[in-house]
DNA sequence: CATGAATGAGACTTCATTCAT
DNA sequence: CATGAATGAAGTCTCATTCAT
């Protein structure tokens, strides 16, 4: 009943019972019934804001890329050390799941499934995600500070796949002993500094 | 028509066509119907065979994950090194991904989405093929060949993430540049040697 | 805003956009708010003055019904000649046709189809209108200059068949290059003096 | 269950109950599932034999029309007199329409109702019938019987509404005590010897 | 009077599953 | 064992109508 915002407001209520729902159901054991009970509207309310159950999901991704975004800016403003700014990359990334971990299962999920029966649909946001990642450490291997032979494309790919599986993990509720922020650490460390001890070397 | 295995014969050319289908259009997109058209049979002969299509599925990964552990036997066989056993372990990972790339994408796009609507299959074969995982490293650890300030379980999550994330990529044809056995390679560098260079420690 | 009308302006340009849109719509592809729209009113706006859809295409043939009424009235005013009465009569109905194309679609179309869904609707101006019509043939006939042995309301209503084949023939734009008042003269050497050639008498 | 024909019997089946609904209720009133319940299948049976409600209608179109113009060729195969050939044309026109009062009803209203609806189908045979119509007239035209003033189409058109227009009042049944025939032997005397008596002449 | 966001009944259509042949 | 026509439950989406502002 906010004046200033009456829209938005309901529009919004739908985005995160859809989150919820979508993340509990999957995509398609998600009715659209479901949401809008969630919601607390009618279903039909859920086609003033949306055109479609699809464009639901869609809209959801957007979001979320948008808040990933705007954290990973928050987050790597000050630094310049590359080892620094990608431990830094993955706490804002743990942070985000675990403030919003419907959402990491919608995205992370949803994301891969959808593109079975969204053709159209490619997912420039999450493309720029991964080529912000890989910057990180391209500027690394430019400051001679990463080796140079892993191709940063390749790593970047890697460290998100390791980072979403364990976030995943700790989302199912399976890994629920687990401390993802320690988790991401120890993550940090394998990543940077290997898995084999030093006296190896 | 094989006096051998009649009834088997038909119901490998399902399983594979559904792993095809299930692969090219996702779960929800395959229609039982479609399965049956590149099977060469009727609808209803799939339910002679599978109890329903959710089974199918199930009995996709049981299938898939059987050939992953025989593959995984054989190719740790003769291997006691951790860090060989854990290449090795990667490597016949990447050669199934190869060998059967639809496999992949059902394996690991599927199953994560048939978590939310198959709350009954807990899935134990996955579990088991981690634990191996988790098995390689934590006798590294042992051995003092690994760092054993990160927990066996957690890099092993981390790893398998890692190298689906590139196996899914090199399946989805969008990392159709990448050469997956390179990539293999250079995933086990990062995950034995770490991102950082030598001179830095 | 005019003080004179201020309601009944607002009703009629409802009444306009609804003639309009269900001639281009049809009356079930045609929306309640592409009518609202098109009369530049809020959807609910349309409930003040129609109790309905349904009704608000009743209303549209009472109003429609009685321009023809009028137009009859005034074209036959004069005339007593039974022949120049009956080619009066078609030209005023041409002549609203052309006047009002919309409405001659949604009168012969959605009269037809309205009958099905709106069995309440008698629709007592159109029998009225063919009462009109046989009433100058049976004067016709009762001077003697029309044939005896057709009865005046076949006649009647035959020769509204013809004229409103003749015209939704014109309004769909198919019969294009048609000149509905030439036509409507055909029509009338049709009707009065038959298809054979006089030699044949 | 005739073992020859079991599809296409509950096709027919299918397509006569549309028929009767459509003609009952028109188009948008008659529900998929009125139709399914009239002609004792399921619902989705439907489906197995039309691709939508659409093409029900459509498949209806074609039908009618195909019996039409079967009825025609055998009604006109030994008649070569304008004239008769006329009286022919209407007579069988009129036979159609008493044998499959439905049809008459679905053809004639829903065939003008789908042209807003259906902008894909132009409706061939209808077309081909109109012009079947307007041969004979151009024939004895041609043949110095009917008076040449009068473009052919334009005869056609008008007879052909003046024809249609009788018959749905029969359908109707406000026309009840209508004798069809006779009626249709009336308008024949009128399009052929018009309405003004002779001795106007 | 006017608005237009919200409602929710109901329609079409899909498709996993069954079962008579 | 195999078939595939038939089923019918259930889901997405539309849109006439209402009512609080």
């Amino acid at each position: 009943m906010n004046p200033h915002s009456p829209k938005s407001d309901k529009r919004l209520r739908i985005l995160e019972s859809a989150e919820k729902v979508f993340a509990q159901k999957g995509f398609f054991g998600a009715k659209v019934a479901d949401i809008a009970e969630d919601a607390g509207v009618a279903d039909g309310t859920i086609y003033l804001y949306f055109r479609s159950k699809d464009e639901l999901l869609i809209s959801l991704f957007e979001v979320q890329m948008e808040r990933v975004h705007e954290e990973l800016e928050r987050e790597l403003a000050g630094a310049s050390d590359p080892e620094d700014r990608l431990r830094r990359f993955m706490r804002a990334y743990v942070r985000l799941i675990q403030q919003n971990p419907h959402a990491a299962e919608v995205i992370t999920i949803e994301l891969r499934q959808s593109e079975k029966f969204m053709k159209q649909y490619s997912n420039p946001r999450f493309a720029e995600f991964l080529k912000r990642l890989a910057a990180i450490i391209d500027d690394g291997q430019q400051q001679g500070r990463f080796r140079k032979e892993l191709p940063a494309p390749i790593v970047a790919r890697a460290l998100f796949g390791a980072l979403d599986e364990l976030a995943l993990w700790w989302v199912s509720g399976r890994g629920e002993k687990l401390d993802l922020d320690k988790a991401a650490g120890w993550l940090g460390d394998l990543m940077l500094q290997g898995l084999v001890t030093k006296s190896d070397r």
